[in-house]
DNA sequence: TTAATGACTTAGGATTATGTTG
DNA sequence: CAACATAATCCTAAGTCATTAA
């Protein structure tokens, strides 16, 4: 009940908060210095305190980022050994504890590309000390653990194979289908509804909360609330003064009246045995014997059955997030304003239930109802709450495999080829506008230009203080671009350094035209830092223009487009056919990365990065030693072999050997090295974003087959899952 | 005409599962 | 087999963009 009232507090807050409103823009370029839009400039030092987490030094254009990637060694997934493995383990592997769990009958054996797939193989590996990964040759019975015997081992993959075959038979192909009339998503819907998470278990009593050094025993809501912040404390945001403020306020609210009058500075909490009690929960949790731990995961499981699954117009999809988000403490990205706030526990009262007319709606937990029972086919959610940290609503909606989320996928992606069909024709458009008597269509030219080259985002305006300060390109400030006449050999260059979505730095220093360049001196004339660059255009008026250009284009297309054609070229000239899997497979790994690059995926360096690469080169140096010795050696050996003068064959076998020693030394160092190297370019940059959003998987699908390398090199079993459409449907011609 | 809302995609970090190594 | 490294999965925040309401 206080949560709509907390709701309507918020929209209040925003409505306040709202941003001047932009001018109208009718007049002509050059005469709208005095129209612009004023932000406050305390903006602009947020942006650079806390030193955001990554760099990027040089960012190429578009379409020409050939010396991006140095060498890619290690790919993407466990990819060494299930190569190996590949083609013909099938016959003899032992599969023991397989045969354990799985028991039934037997389907015939499993052809060889079916047996490498996937899961089957990656527990049999595991399971096993696994010899050393057998190259494709048949590999004999081998040494075999005495403990099964063989028609069980057989058994068991026979079973696995079933399995496989069963979960291909029923897989949806719904891209063979006809598609519904338009805005209709479906026609029958039925779930279980979300599924709830635990209520709070009261703290024992022997785990204190203790105020000004007193214990004191919290009211149940006081102390759910204290247990989150008490968890977090090993966290660096725990100290910082806007989460610690905005978690007391919040934390407040749920204390009773009393609480609240003992309760009154932060400073004086202590969470110690709270922290303690969490973290010793944590261990039991870690330390649970094996059967225990398969206790819970079968439990998990039952979950998964009951509330993980739909039926939509008869078929069973999988539900991407048919778990409530739990409450907690609210972490925003980067500098967020609402860091710290309390997010509530979601009530079924505050949930609408979306499902088919006909459908059995879910039943609501015991004494509760549902907000609302609707059934609107025009959308793809079975439910949805508003969210109270920023009024927002939040869904459930089917996993990324499903029929509704692969269609769109797909027209995703064939927008983006049909916008490669006119892109030369809006490149002239736009680059004919930088000229343009028009204040609001230069702007809105020099946008796209950004846009289209540098892959930057549309940038919805946001509202100041409700979110960490990010931009995109609409909406970039003046003190984000820095002029430069010349530099490092190149005319007019634009340095742009600003935090993009999830408040990840974008920085970047780029040759722009003379045009471009010009116009954006002028756009910056007499502009304050926190101003608008483009005080003028905004996302609707950019996108209301491209898609008068193409129907369906939006800025956002730019980057699918760019980054799917990009991936094309840059495999059509690395691969050779003549390469083995393993240079295909890092060609692969470099043309994505190149994308990454391009619509700066980062990462934080992951933990141990450091240490993981100290051992990698100190193992470095520990072969540079061997080989300088095995050099020493080999010397020696020709030497003796000289002085003797008379061919010896017994010296000369050791020359060889020697010889070979030092070669496959070498081999092995360059190896390390490269994989070093590799290491270390993938540092700061997340290939997966790129791989899963905008690379169309047709391309891939089609390289495999070209280039004969098997799909599951390329992606996993969720991401196969995601992209079954494409798998299927793609032939080795396909071309974006 | 603009602001707010709604629905959906895109995103990186945290957590968990798996695999490797000493 | 513990300890560690890496990959997969989960989680949910933060964008985009069209529609709706004011």
């Amino acid at each position: 009940m206080g949560r709509e009232s907390d709701a309507k507090g918020d929209a209040k807050l925003k409505q306040k908060g709202t941003k001047l409103k932009r001018l109208s823009d009718r007049e002509n370029a050059g005469s709208g210095g005095d129209l612009i839009k004023k932000r406050s400039s305390k903006s602009k030092e947020k942006k650079n305190d806390g030193s955001p987490k990554q760099v990027r030094e040089v960012l190429e254009p578009v379409g020409s980022c050939s010396d991006l990637v140095k060498l890619e060694l290690q790919g993407d997934f466990t990819e060494k050994k299930k190569k190996g493995l590949k083609r013909k383990r099938v016959k003899d592997e032992p599969i023991e504890e397989e045969a354990a769990f799985v028991s039934e009958r037997g389907i015939k054996p499993l052809s060889d590309e079916e047996a490498s797939e996937g899961e089957a193989q990656k527990k049999e590996s595991k399971k096993k000390p696994k010899k050393t990964v057998k190259k494709e040759e048949e590999e004999q019975p081998v040494t075999k653990k005495p403990k099964r015997s063989k028609e069980e081992i057989e058994e068991a993959k026979m079973l696995k194979m079933k399995k496989k075959e069963e979960e291909e038979q029923s897989r949806w192909r719904w891209w063979e289908e006809e598609r519904y009339e338009d805005g209709v998503k479906w026609k029958c819907l039925e779930h279980n509804g979300p599924y709830f998470p635990p209520e709070y278990q009261p703290l024992p009593d022997n785990v204190n909360f203790f105020y000004n050094g007193k214990k004191m025993k919290l009211s149940l809501a006081a102390e759910e609330v204290a247990l989150f912040f008490a968890q977090m404390l090993d966290h660096e945001y725990t100290t910082k003064k806007v989460f610690r403020e905005n978690f007391f306020r919040d934390w407040r609210k749920e204390m009773t009246h009393q609480e609240r009058l003992v309760i009154s500075d932060l400073e004086k909490c202590d969470f110690r045995e709270l922290h303690a009690f969490h973290k010793d929960k944590v261990e039991a949790r870690k330390a649970l014997s094996k059967e225990e731990k398969q206790a819970q995961k079968d439990a998990n499981q039952k979950i998964v059955d009951k509330y993980g699954f739909c039926l939509l117009d008869n078929h069973r999809e999988r539900i991407g997030n048919f778990k409530l988000e739990p409450p907690g403490l609210f972490r925003g990205r980067g500098e967020h304003p609402k860091q710290g706030m309390l997010k509530k526990r979601i009530q079924p009262e505050d949930i609408i239930i979306n499902c088919g007319k006909e459908s059995k709606p879910p039943a609501p937990p015991a004494g509760h109802h549902w907000k609302e029972v609707r059934h609107d086919n025009t959308v793809t959610w079975l439910a949805s709450w508003t969210e109270n940290v920023q009024g927002s609503i939040k869904y459930i909606m089917l996993n990324a495999n499903s029929k509704l989320k692969g269609e769109k996928d797909w027209e995703k992606y064939e927008v983006a080829r049909k916008l490669k069909s006119c892109v030369d024709s809006i490149r002239d458009g736009y680059l004919r506008d930088l000229k343009s008597k028009q204040m609001v269509t230069r702007q809105r030219a020099v946008a796209l230009y950004f846009i289209d080259k540098l892959a930057l985002r549309a940038g919805n305006e946001k509202e100041e203080g409700e979110t960490a300060d990010t931009v995109g390109c609409c909406s970039l400030r003046v003190e984000h671009i820095t002029l430069h006449d010349e530099l490092d050999g190149n005319d007019c260059v634009v340095e742009f350094d600003f935090l993009g979505k999830d408040s990840i730095r974008y920085y970047n220093k780029v040759p722009v035209i003379k045009k471009v360049f010009k116009n954006i001196k002028l756009f910056m004339e007499s502009k304050d830092p926190g101003d608008e660059l483009f005080d003028r255009l905004n996302t609707a008026l950019l996108n209301k223009h491209l898609s008068s250009l193409m129907p369906g284009l939006t800025a956002k297309v730019f980057r699918t487009y760019n980054a799917s054609i990009t991936l094309q070229q840059q495999l059509q000239q690395l691969t050779n056919k003549s390469d083995n899997v393993a240079e295909k497979l890092l060609s692969y790994n470099r043309a994505n990365r190149a994308v990454a690059i391009l619509c700066n995926h980062q990462r934080a360096p992951p933990k141990t990065f450091e240490q993981s690469m100290a051992n990698l080169h100190s193992k470095i140096v520990a072969r540079k030693e061997q080989l300088a010795l095995a050099k020493t050696e080999l010397k020696l050996a020709k030497k003796e072999l000289k002085t003797r003068g008379s061919p010896d064959s017994k010296l000369q076998s050791v020359v060889d050997r020697k010889a070979a020693a030092v070669k496959r030394c070498e081999d092995q160092l360059l190896k390390m090295e490269v994989q070093a190297t590799d290491r270390e370019e993938n540092k700061q940059i997340a290939l997966g974003t790129s791989k899963l959003n905008y690379l169309d998987p047709r391309i891939s699908v089609a390289w495999c087959k070209n280039m004969d390398v098997p799909i599951e090199k390329i992606y996993n079993k969720t991401q196969r899952e995601k992209f079954a459409w494409a798998i299927d449907m793609t032939e080795a011609d396909f071309e974006f």
